[in-house]
DNA sequence: CGCGCTAAGCAAACATCTGTGCTTACGATG
DNA sequence: CATCGTAAGCACAGATGTTTGCTTAGCGCG
C-alpha cells in the first residue's frame, strides 16, 4: 500500500505556472511576516517545483521584472476622459487607491527591487522607467492633440508621480480626502500657461 | 620557511573593521558590475573575516541600516542659513549634488533595501523615515521660531523630498541648472492659494 | 493515432551562505 | 608589567540556494 506510484505526478500548464508564481511573488512581498524573497520560497508558495522557476526565469531579478511588467500592463486600463485634468486625475486616483493596498505597495517595491546594479544599470533603469511612464506620455499626447498645453514630463514626474512613489516606498498613506485633486491642481496651477482648452 | 606560522594573524580594530565594512557596502552598491549584495561578498571586499560581520551585525538589513544612519548623520552638516528659503535651498542643493554621484544614489537605494517586509514593516518604515526627515523638521522648527510660516511637512515631502528620491531611485539626473531653486520656489510660492506669487 | 516538441516535475549533486566553538591579538586597567 | 575583557580571525559544520541529468505529461501536427 505504500510504495509504488512513481508516475502519479500531475503537472500544470505553463500559463498556470506563470500566474501562480507571479501571484506568489506578490503575496510574499505584501502579506506575510517579513520572509525574505527567494526562489525556493516563491516556488513553494506557488506550489510548483523550484526547478521550474529557475529554468524559466533564471534569476529573481528577471522574475520580478517579468511580474511587474505583466501586472502593470494588466492593471493600467486607464483611458481618455476627455480632458487633461480628467486624465491626470484618473491616473492619480488609481495610484492613490493602489498604494493604499499592500499589494499595490508591493508592486512598487518590486519595481525597485527588480533593478539590479548591473553595469548598464543606469540605462536599464531609465528604460524601465520610460515604459512605466508610458501612460503619462499618452496623457500628454492626447492633451496636445486636443489643443491643450500639458506641463512638461519632468514637471509631472516631480509633482505627481514622485509623491506617490515616495509614499508607496515608505508606507505613508496619502491624506484621506482630496489628495489626487490637490496634486493635480498644484501641477496645473503652476504651469505658467496651463489654460485648459 | 613555509608552513608554520599559524599565529601570524593580524587584526584590525573594531572601528577600522566597521569603517571598512561600511565602505565595502557602498562600493558594492555603487561601483561594480551588478554583483549582488551579500555578507560574504561585503566581508571579502572589506578584507575582514565574514564571521566578524555576522557576529557584529547579524543580518544584511541591520548592516545596511547601520551604514545608512551613520553616513547620513556624517553627511548632513547642514545648518542655519538665516531664512527658511535659504535652509530649504541648502538642503535641496546638497541632495542634488548627492544624487549625481553613484555613491549618493547607492545610499538612497540602501535606505530602501534596508527596510524589510517585517510584520511591523509599516511602522518601522515610517519611523525610519521620520529619522531621515529630521533635518527637514529642524528647518521647519527654526523657521517657526523666526516667525516665518513654513509649509506643512507633507507638502515639503511631496514637492521637495519626493522628486529627489524618485530621481535617485531611477537614476534620472536632475536638470543641470536651477533645479533646487525651481523646486523650492514652487514649494514656497504655492503655500496658500494657488494664485499667489 | 502516432510522432515529436516543449516544459514541468523529480532527485541528487553542487555551490554558497550562515552560524558555532575556539584561539588569540589588542587595548584598558590597576 | 601582569591581568582581564572584548572582539577579530580561523576552521569546520550545518543549512539553504542553485544547477544538472533525466523522465514524462500535455499538446499540436501530420
Amino acid at each position: 500500500m505504500t510504495s509504488k506510484q512513481p508516475t502519479a505526478r500531475i503537472r500544470r500548464s505553463p500559463e498556470e505556472v506563470r500566474a501562480a508564481v507571479h501571484q506568489a511573488v506578490v503575496d510574499l512581498l505584501s502579506d506575510p511576516a517579513g520572509e525574505d524573497l527567494n526562489i525556493p520560497a516563491i516556488a513553494h508558495r506557488a506550489g510548483v517545483n523550484h526547478t521550474s522557476v529557475y529554468r524559466r526565469w533564471g534569476s529573481l531579478d528577471a522574475l520580478l521584472a517579468d511580474m511587474v511588467t505583466t501586472r502593470l500592463e494588466r492593471d493600467s486600463p486607464l483611458n481618455d476622459t476627455g480632458s487633461l485634468r480628467g486624465d491626470l486625475l484618473a491616473w492619480a486616483k488609481a495610484s492613490a487607491a493602489s498604494i493604499r493596498t499592500a499589494e499595490g505597495r508591493a508592486l512598487v517595491r518590486a519595481v525597485i527591487l527588480s533593478m539590479p546594479n548591473s553595469p548598464q544599470a543606469q540605462d536599464e533603469r531609465a528604460q524601465h522607467f520610460r515604459r512605466r511612464m508610458h501612460s503619462i506620455e499618452q496623457i500628454r499626447l492626447r492633451a496636445t492633440a486636443r489643443g491643450e498645453n500639458p506641463p512638461p514630463l519632468e514637471q509631472i514626474l516631480d509633482q505627481l508621480v514622485a509623491p506617490f512613489y515616495l509614499r508607496a516606498i515608505f508606507g505613508i498613506d496619502p491624506p484621506a480626502t482630496g489628495y489626487p485633486e490637490l496634486l493635480v491642481d498644484r501641477l496645473l496651477g503652476t504651469t505658467g500657461a496651463p489654460g485648459t482648452a
